[in-house]
DNA sequence: AGGATCTACAACCTGATGGTTGTAGATCAG
DNA sequence: CTGATCTACAACCATCAGGTTGTAGATCCT
């Protein structure tokens, strides 16, 4: 299974998109609803152009559409970019399993006289 | 379950220190086995000192820790950490599926005619 | 039409990031 | 002891990230 070819590029954005609390919150939001840009730039302590640039992070990072309606813009989650994100993690423990593994295996191996 | 209580800070942390190619290398690296500084730093393009940083991100969002041995100071990866990650991505997936639930149960409301 | 609201974008500032070089202390090998 | 290697750390530099304000175009409401 080939999976995805994701570019390191694209990981980065995802991660880094992940790596601020107040663009986690946004994804938490819009995750369970559509929310507009200046909806959702009401709940923090900073401005709607703030807001705007981190709404605009997360859509690089693929984790939230925009789609127009009307004046507005609303903001959507994407939980295919977090499948994305989880899918990398589980590769990473993979390799910490199957490192567990081989120590097992050499364990064996030297119980039953080793490969020498 | 209360889980864990973790702070906001330490997230940010954590996903900071994987939106780095070179980091999420070693991370992967060490998880497969232990490596020291140095022997790290020859497979990438940049200095002893820069991967040396490189580490201490990671040994601050605690996916990875050092010991000494002898003049070396060796990089294990900790799993703990991943999991944290991926709990936090899961509780993100679990609200989108919440989400789709109640839009479910709002269907099949007003399919028996609803709450009105 | 006219005002209010939502969004877009440029310009700017400040602090953090990612890299460098240089110096120096420990430890290992001969 | 001496030299080589590994690490630590300070100082420096360029770029990026996260925030601001200001201006302006669309859209909605009356």
């Amino acid at each position: 299974m080939v999976v995805d070819q994701v570019t390191d590029a694209e990981v980065d954005r995802l991660f880094r998109a992940l790596a601020d609390a107040t663009r986690r919150d946004i994804v938490r939001r819009v995750l369970v609803a559509e929310h507009s840009v200046s909806e959702l730039a009401r709940d923090y302590p900073m401005s709607v152009t703030a807001v705007q640039k981190h709404v605009a992070v997360l859509e690089e990072a693929g984790l939230v559409t925009k789609r127009r309606h009307g004046r507005e813009q609303r903001v959507a989650g994407r939980p295919a970019a977090l499948r994305r994100a989880q899918q990398l993690l589980d590769a990473y423990e993979q390799l910490w399993r199957h490192r567990i593994d081989r120590m097992t295996d050499v364990l064996a191996e030297n119980d039953r006289g080793g490969t020498a």
